[in-house]
DNA sequence: CAGGATCCGTTTCGATACTG
DNA sequence: CAGTATCGAAACGGATCCTG
């Protein structure tokens, strides 16, 4: 099959290669925060993902080595899509970005998640290792943070 | 004038709307790590900037509050971007990438900058408000640290 | 000459319809 | 359910033009 590159593909050097087209960022939003995995889940974002950009997307995370793909034991037509190391690796950037945005975008959905931003603000790698831990065992964000 | 909106706006709600497009990183990054200051600077860009793009993406960034436009004191027809307080407080999500950048990305350039990438990893608040501070001065990043 | 605006041919994206 | 195919719309690169 043709490998086609995603047009956000540029030499920042930062990684940004990877992930930094809003759709791709979008799926890892998901995974992390709405404890989406399957093709199906992600359809139903309230961004609205058509479906040949979810599909290119996905393929592009997993060459990436960002998602894995696995086989639902329950269910062989329903894929899962899990974050590999490399992609739980970007939650400490994802929740500086988070920060960020609590900061100056009044509109963003960070100020509606108040706890879980001054865990961020007091300590991101401690925080964000937790959250890496709990969604390497399958368990989602702790809800109580999502209140 | 027509604004218009850049494609990679999306409700990501995490601030990406602002930043998030391939080239307005671009110039925030040769702000920060290539002390570059002018539309002549950011054309002579390794990456290419056409024209009209270049200028799109600094009108962008002004209207969102994370550049600031400024005449030069010596030459009135070069006009100067610096980052805005909104702008600086971008250097710690930045050097979050930076960090996995490195460990993941072998053609990184973060592979080369080894001293500031472990002053990130020890402390990453402590080490950006070193380079803010040094930044909101007009001063470069510290020499020493892109070795 | 610096900083842009405009135009245009080409590439890529993405909404919708469709398929295994 | 999980994707492809199609095709118009949008963004891109590059040349050129404009303005102080």
């Amino acid at each position: 099959m043709k490998r086609k590159r995603l047009r956000s593909h540029c030499p920042i050097n930062f990684g940004l290669e990877s992930f930094a087209d809003k759709w791709s960022l979008l799926i890892v939003r998901d995974i992390i925060f709405r404890g989406k995995t399957t093709y199906g889940e992600f359809l139903k974002s309230e961004e609205g993902f058509a479906t040949n950009i979810l599909a290119t997307r996905l393929t592009h995370l997993e060459e990436e080595g960002i998602l894995e793909k696995r086989v639902n034991p329950d269910d062989a037509r329903k894929n899962q899509y899990w974050l590999s190391e490399k992609g739980l690796d970007l939650v400490p950037m994802l929740f500086e970005m988070i920060l960020w945005s609590s900061k100056y975008d009044p509109k963003s959905e960070a100020r509606r998640i108040t706890k879980l931003v001054e865990q961020i603000r007091k300590d991101n790698r401690k925080i964000s290792h937790k959250i890496m831990e709990r969604l390497r065992k399958g368990l989602p964000i702790f809800p109580e943070y999502l209140d």
